[in-house]
DNA sequence: TCTGGGGTCCTTAATCTA
DNA sequence: TCTGTAGATTAAGGACCC
């Protein structure tokens, strides 16, 4: 089963604000800014507006509507209680971000019912306990119950067995298909491809050959309705990253370099609070006209300093080729985990991990007030200088 | 003309290594 | 010791997802 709730961000909002409800709710940048939209609720759409369009198009489309930072605090607390009614459904659920999630069921029939009487009972717990409304799809496995949830929505109910299948999935655009976006879609439309059914037709040698080895693979065994069923926990995370587009494009390099320190400062306190330390530090650059680079360095060690990821990440800008040009995005990020590093706060003392969480916000506190390399921390000697 | 932020995974080319 | 090559690793870019 797959569950996936309406609008959420707007919802969200129009629940808590009923005076947004009824009204074209906006969630994500403000008109004026650069930026594009998170959600928006059903009213807004009618106007064509619609997840990802730039702000300004919105605006545009919509004048009147109500626009809204998100609050993502508000939408996580949320979504915890969302997730912990479909605990309630069955054991084994799978988030899959913060809005959608994957339920096992087999096997349920026996205690709730039918897949209908599951998917209802999921919905009305939901309702219940969060005020909201979801969208639910229920298949054989992963890829179906996607697209069942999808298939009717909002607050919509799906459920196809295993012998209609391929009859659901025949008539599908392609571009619903996982990982088909815009580029897939075109060669897609180039081969005359529009349907699933039509991809059907195509030996996995040619789909290969047009597509490339792996997404030739992934296509000939969606269009035919196979996917792992296989619904476990969520996997870990293998980077961190902070990024942030300035409202108009810096050329200023002290300003840059500001920036950079602050989004490394807020890598570093995720990588500790995770307890996690990397090795391979990654900057990113947007340029004016969105010419986007990423560049690379491997550090000798691994590390979660703030002090550390940022130094690295100046000296991959100030090395790179494009110092001096106008910058629209800058970010920085940190991967390249030991092994033992993704389990390592199971072993962490909560006691050492409380100190040396005070230490480097201490660190951090000082380095904002006075800059970089005014205060080094230690487990100094009672009668260390320092 | 406009295009966020936080991710994952894949492809390709260059480089290193056995 | 030299040379060619297969395979692994790394870096950069890009497609895609929510």
């Amino acid at each position: 089963m797959h569950v996936d709730m309406d609008a959420f961000f707007a919802s969200v909002e129009q629940r808590d604000y009923p005076e947004y409800r009824g009204r074209p709710v906006v969630v994500g940048a403000l008109p004026g800014g650069r930026g594009v939209v998170a959600t928006c609720s059903y009213e807004a759409r009618t106007f064509g507006i619609h997840s990802a369009m730039p702000i300004s198009e919105a605006h545009r489309r919509c004048p009147d509507a109500v626009y809204l930072r998100p609050r993502m605090k508000c939408y996580a607390r949320v979504s915890r209680q969302v997730m912990q009614a479909l605990e309630g459904v069955s054991p084994v659920v799978e988030p899959v971000s913060i809005d959608e999630a994957y339920v096992d069921i087999s096997g349920l029939d026996r205690l709730i019912g039918s897949p209908e009487e599951i998917g209802r009972k999921t919905k009305t717990d939901i309702r219940g306990l969060v005020g909201l409304t979801a969208s639910v799809g229920i298949g054989p496995n992963r890829l179906i119950a996607k697209l069942a949830s999808d298939y009717r929505k909002p607050d919509g109910l799906t459920v196809v067995l295993p012998d209609a299948v391929a009859g659901f999935l025949g008539p599908m655009p392609v571009g619903n298909l996982r990982g088909v976006g815009p580029q897939t879609r075109k060669i897609a439309d180039r081969l005359g491809i529009r349907r699933v059914a039509q991809l059907r037709g195509y030996p996995l040698e040619l789909l290969k050959m047009h597509f490339g080895d792996k997404a030739g693979v992934t296509l000939y065994e969606q269009a035919r309705g196979m996917a792992s069923a296989a619904v476990g926990a969520r996997s870990a995370r293998k980077s961190i990253s902070k990024e942030t587009t300035f409202d108009a494009d810096v050329s200023d390099e002290r300003l840059l370099r500001t920036t950079l320190r602050e989004l490394a400062s807020q890598v570093g306190r995720t990588a500790r609070r995770e307890g996690l330390t990397g090795a391979l530090v990654t900057l990113k650059i947007r340029l004016a006209g969105f010419e986007t680079h990423s560049r690379q360095r491997r550090l000798q060690v691994q590390t979660n300093r703030d002090g550390e990821i940022f130094r690295a990440g100046w000296d991959l800008y100030r090395s790179s080729n494009f110092v001096g040009r106008p910058v629209r995005l800058i970010g920085i990020g940190i991967s390249g985990w030991k092994a033992r590093d993704a389990q390592a706060d199971l072993f962490v003392d909560p006691d050492k991990q409380a100190r040396e969480k005070n230490l480097y916000d201490t660190l951090d506190t000082v380095t904002d007030l006075f800059g970089e390399g005014k205060l080094s921390l230690g487990t100094g000697r009672r009668d260390s200088k320092k």
